[in-house]
DNA sequence: CTGAAAGCGCTTACAG
DNA sequence: CTGAAAGCGCTTACAG
């Protein structure tokens, strides 16, 4: 590997004059810049930057540590944060978060090996150690896509204010029995005080666990049939999926038989008209660069209170919610 | 930051002996392990893998490479790569291959410069700087899901015998007009050539591509009316929704009216009995792997012939393609 | 089994 | 504007 010692040989010149030529600093003649970029082409030097982030103590690197689920918008949202960064010359190091015992732990600890700059992850659910690694730790940690820790800034989407707007929705358009299919329980709230605050008693029916996902289908099957809900809401590209196949099955139409909403846009609800909710993908990730870049290009860093941001979530009204009106049976 | 020096010193032992601790090496005695191990504890020392790598040259680092198109088939590959690499404690750096000019370059440059042991990239184009620069380093290079290079191994789908395969599934079945739309004409091969093997005459309507994608709707509406194709090929998850968003609009079905083939997964195939053929995410991400480690474990670089290896796509058969039988108008 | 010492390839005050 | 020198935090022959 050629080195800047050789660079300098070649030029005719010191490796500090080498360095300074790669680094930002104009402290050096044109005419010396040049014979050292030449030297350095003919050459094919590359810096090493494992030993730049050595000695100036700066990586240049975040890590990123996302739920390995296949969910498109983690993936997508990866995607912008990366190229955001990439723009200030950060490289990004990637793994994931398995629900596995110690994933996230152990991927931490790498990153902080790594010395990175700034981290952002998924939380999953909270966890004390992780907990006091960061905190031990100084580097800028900031949760993406969920909020499990209190202690630190967080961004996401406001699924509470997305299922209360659903929620309303359905109500003004004369649904009483609505149901949630989701497989978390995060967004439960959401429908089940907009239910309250329209003096809907809510029950059982109203939130439905797809889990495990191999059973979904006869799950949510068994669901609809028992409860008979007039509005669905469909979290989870996995979930919409088996929702229709099964309404498919038992010949309900949308909207005439029964109304569904999902969140996040995909094949099926473009094809189906679905009305759906969901995450702004660029606009996310570049929330969460921003984040980053502030922490990562300005050293003063506030160490004010944690911050929790919830991002607003986009609405495309399709034609998959039927009106109720006086008269009908549901009413 | 505390440094293997504090630790040391804590210890009462020698940097080299905490050093030792944090490798394989097993020269060292258990209770000075535990010595080092407590005051590592008690300090939160975390080996800084920076230093680390710089001495030991190896940064435990691989490079990776992806398209930055929204094909969920590239992040889920990267996916598995990351998962099989963090077995063997390799720690990956991401970056996006975007169109645009030099992109691959400037991410080679990077990764090289950050001195990953292997890069696995998708190719986008032939490049002759990207050539000459993969030529000069010598870090093992992979292209993955592409085969620009013929310079370098690569792992890709056999896209060929995947669209030979089900060109002559849908002859088999008495289909003679067949449409192929495509974002790429890689795929147009297999099918002209089996065309011609079952002594078919070729036309300008056995392949449309899609592009731009925001009129890929209105290009593939055209086509249809103009061709009249019995069966249809959609390659992309894009191009399958815009397909089927067209057939219901002109009241086709499937397979009664027209007869249609998908390429990967996606909810609308399942959702549509679509039959499809595919990427399996999980035997290409290890296959990538394997490559991967194969040189990053031993570093007897064989250095014999570049390896272009195809992999076997899966093939799932639903209802979607009609038997065409003497007597319909289309024989 | 353990320590002292050299050195990986840079950066950056400090002089000049 | 440029160079000599120290040093970032480790690893690893080399002795003992």
């Amino acid at each position: 590997m050629v080195t800047s010692r050789d660079v300098a040989k070649l030029a005719g010149v010191s490796v500090a004059t080498v360095s300074r030529v790669y680094s930002d600093s104009n402290a050096v003649t044109d005419i010396t810049a040049r014979k050292v970029l030449d030297a350095a082409r003919q050459l094919g030097y590359i810096p090493n930057t494992v030993a730049r982030s050595l000695k100036s103590n700066r990586s240049r690197t975040v890590g990123l540590v996302i739920t390995n689920i296949f969910n498109p918008v983690f993936y997508q949202v990866a995607a912008v944060i990366t190229t955001e960064l990439e723009k200030f010359n950060y490289k990004v190091i990637l793994s994931f978060n398995s629900t596995y015992e110690r994933s996230l732990l152990k991927n931490l600890q790498t990153l902080l090996a790594a010395r990175v700059e700034a981290i952002a992850f998924t939380p999953l659910f909270e966890d004390s150690d992780v907990l006091e690694l960061l905190n031990s730790s100084n580097v800028y940690s900031l949760q993406v896509l969920g909020n499990a820790y209190q202690q630190f800034d967080s961004i996401m989407c406001n699924d509470y204010a997305a299922t209360s707007k659903l929620t309303q929705y359905l109500i003004d358009r004369g649904h009483r029995n609505i149901m949630l299919i989701c497989p978390t329980e995060d967004r439960k709230e959401g429908l089940l005080h907009t239910l309250a605050v329209n003096r809907i008693d809510s029950y059982e029916g109203n939130y439905i666990s797809p889990l495990p996902l191999e059973n979904s289908a006869s799950i949510i099957e068994d669901a609809i049939t028992k409860y008979r809900p007039t509005a669905i809401i469909a979290v989870t590209q996995d979930v919409l999926t088996a929702l229709m196949i099964v309404l498919k099955k038992l010949h309900y139409n949308i909207p005439d038989d029964i109304s569904v909403i999902a969140y996040d846009e995909n094949p099926l609800s473009q094809y189906e008209n679905i009305t759906t909710i969901g995450h702004n993908i660029q606009y996310i990730g570049t929330e969460i660069s921003r984040f980053l870049l502030d922490h990562l290009l300005e050293k003063n860093a506030p160490g004010g209170a944690p911050r929790h941001i919830f991002l607003d979530t986009t609405f495309i009204e399709r034609s998959s919610v039927k009106e109720l009106t006086r008269g009908n049976k549901e009413i």
